[in-house]
DNA sequence: TGCTATCGGTTTCCCGGAGA
DNA sequence: TCTCCGGGAAACCGATAGCA
């Protein structure tokens, strides 16, 4: 049977799949590429293959001071925003023909090497697949969130934008050395409206200069008319006109490697400017819809595998639907057979955990987060303890943590794709519903199903709070929860929303480590995953009154503390005689009572009993 | 006396959106 | 990015009936 054009193996992390299929390469001897998205996971598939006796190698990061790189700081500059630096800085290195580094993409070693090890960051360079190095490969191994390589989404920030045009005159300075005020360098500043226009030097690199400066200029006044977020074709946002002359400047490499030289040289004297050329460059060589809001201009690139090589993507939180989209054919998803899962899931369903609620909780002088925090960090005290949180409150619980447990490591949601430092915890507690801001969503949307994700007038279709009814456990619980209509987004949003408490579960190895993981958001979680759905008040008694009303939780307080003191004075603490002393009707004080019991016997309530006690 | 169940009106909370 | 506001829904309360 011939092989897909594309598979999916999105089994749960620590079924080994990584292991399985470099065996497969070991076994078959297949000339791959094997994608990673980091240089550390690069090292590690590196070295378990050369265990496996397969013949690789890797295009690592570089070029380091062993090199013996002349320009290591312009290199760096260079790389950072995915410049590629053979037709910057090398082109003319003196050191060219000897240097290390260059070997390493040069050496016999990207023929005759079994499999190809290289980062995601290479997926976006334009000739890659038509490089030696990567002919005859036909297998294409994606390991951990290559999509988000191939959807490579530029962000303009409105204060990078406001950087880089004041930071723009450091530029201007060396390669206009007229004082400011003189005659006629005011004109050379919109140089290209000039009469005489300069095809090379510097004066032609100051023209470069201008037009990008011109198009930050205009995508500023497009942010800020353009409110909640909107998409509009890049043409209507560069309102400028770029004419021949102006395009034959900016395809210019020459010129283009000229200015970052010149940025580079103000960026070591100034404190930074803003990497923002190359960004400004490429809109406008290439118009295409922009996603406008008060804060940003975003646009995304969609880099490509060809449709000639098969493509194994390994990653445990894809949809189908996503990767079919982005890679463009169809996609076969691999199931593994269920296998046993060691980790306890406790999903506390009290809050949805919005990124928002959870900054207005964190706020809160009664924070249930905080709250949460500490129970969990109480009951593993004696254990290394995991929390993952929003990157906006990691500083706050690491020092909570800090004072109430002393081992506990805080990360945020993004530091963690890949990473297997986690493997070992004994515990740890997921908080929040991890969500991009809703222009990232639509970003990856638009860049995997095309501009006909939107609709005829560039809207995304509306985010809606809805009713879900679904079995968790033995249960079945009413969530509220926010989705998308269409089918197609409602994918999008579970690729990264669920995807991402999916990775952040994933990093336990729920599989193979014992461990005890709780899950603070109601967002459902996928059915790959044995959960148990509990209110926190079941799991810790001290929270038996979070989520409630405040004139409920206090009337349960005074109710277990008359229950106290009549204890106290060897009376009976009937409800009747705790409502008299409370002046409270009877039928209320019995809606406090059990709750008031637990909280005087310190008991954890019956497992998934929600706590209303009508 | 002690407790449970239900109905209908009221209070509180959560969330998105508007505006600053 | 923050605060405020209002809609909608959940949580709550008072009253009442009924059972052991």
């Amino acid at each position: 049977m011939p092989r897909p054009r594309a598979a999916l193996a999105r089994t749960l992390p620590g079924t080994g799949k990584t292991h399985q299929v470099l065996n497969l390469l070991a076994e078959t001897r297949e000339r791959a590429v094997y994608v990673v998205p980091t240089h550390d996971l690069a090292r590690q598939v590196q070295a378990d293959l050369d265990a496996l006796g397969v013949r690789t190698h890797y295009w690592r990061e570089g070029p380091t001071e062993e090199d013996g790189c002349p320009d290591l700081d312009l290199v760096a500059f260079f790389r950072r925003f995915g410049f590629i630096i053979r037709f910057g800085p090398c082109a003319r290195c003196r050191r060219r023909k000897s240097c290390p580094y260059r070997k390493v993409y040069t050496s016999r070693a990207n023929r005759s090497a079994d499999v190809l090890i290289m980062t995601s960051w290479h997926l976006r360079r334009r000739d890659l697949w038509a490089l030696k190095a990567t002919a005859d490969r036909d297998l294409v191994v994606l390991d951990e969130d290559a999509l988000g390589a191939l959807t490579a989404p530029t962000e303009l920030t409105v204060a990078g934008l406001q950087g880089f045009v004041e930071n723009l005159g450091a530029v201007r300075e060396p390669l206009d050395p007229r004082p400011e005020g003189e005659a006629g360098s005011e004109v050379f500043a919109w140089l290209t409206r000039r009469l005489r226009k300069p095809v090379e030097g510097d004066e032609a690199v100051l023209a470069v200069t201008d037009i990008l400066r011109r198009a930050a200029l205009d995508i500023l006044r497009a942010c800020a008319t353009s409110g909640h977020g909107r998409w509009l074709p890049s043409e209507r946002a560069l309102v400028q006109d770029t004419s021949a002359y102006d395009r034959g400047l900016l395809e210019n490499d020459e010129l283009f490697d000229g200015l970052l030289r010149s940025a580079y040289a103000a960026a070591r004297t100034k404190k930074a400017l803003p990497n923002l050329f190359a960004a400004l460059r490429g809109l406008l060589l290439a118009p295409r819809p922009v996603h406008l809001s008060a804060g940003a201009c975003r646009w995304t690139h969609r880099a490509n595998v060809p449709p000639d090589r098969h493509v194994l993507l390994l990653d445990a939180s894809a949809e189908p639907e996503v990767v079919r989209a982005v890679l463009r054919r169809p996609v076969e998803a691999i199931d593994t057979p269920p296998v046993a899962q060691a980790a306890t899931v406790f999903q506390v369903m009290d809050r949805v955990g919005t990124r928002n609620a959870a900054r207005r909780d964190m706020a809160d002088e009664e924070s249930w987060l905080r709250r949460l925090a500490v129970e969990v960090a109480r009951r593993h005290r004696v254990e290394r303890l995991l929390c993952i949180t929003f990157k906006e409150d990691e500083r706050k619980l690491q020092d909570l943590l800090d004072r109430v447990h002393g081992d506990a490591t805080v990360v945020h949601y993004g530091a963690l794709r890949g990473f297997n430092a986690y493997g070992d915890y004994p515990a740890a507690l997921i908080l929040g519903r991890p969500m991009p801001n809703e222009a990232h969503l639509q970003l990856l949307a638009v860049s995997a199903f095309g501009l006909g994700a939107l609709s005829d007038d560039l809207k995304a279709p509306r985010l809606e709070w809805r009713m879900l009814s679904r079995t968790i456990g033995p249960d079945l619980w009413t969530i509220r929860h926010q989705q998308y209509a269409d089918l197609l987004w409602a994918a999008v949003w579970r690729h990264v929303v669920t995807g991402e408490l999916m990775q952040a579960v994933g990093r336990l190895r729920p599989l193979t480590n014992a461990a005890t993981i709780y899950v603070a958001t109601n967002e459902p979680l996928p059915d790959a995953l044995d959960v148990t759905a509990v209110y926190a008040g079941e799991l810790f008694p001290a929270m038996a009154l979070s989520g409630r009303r405040s004139d409920f939780a206090e009337n349960v307080r005074r109710y277990a503390e008359t229950m106290g003191a009549l204890r106290a004075e060897g009376l009976k603490a009937t409800n009747r005689g705790v409502c008299r002393h409370l002046g409270l009707k009877e039928p209320n004080g019995l809606r406090y009572r059990s709750l008031a019991k637990r909280l005087l016997e310190g008991q954890p309530g019956p497992a998934a009993t929600p706590l209303s006690e009508t």
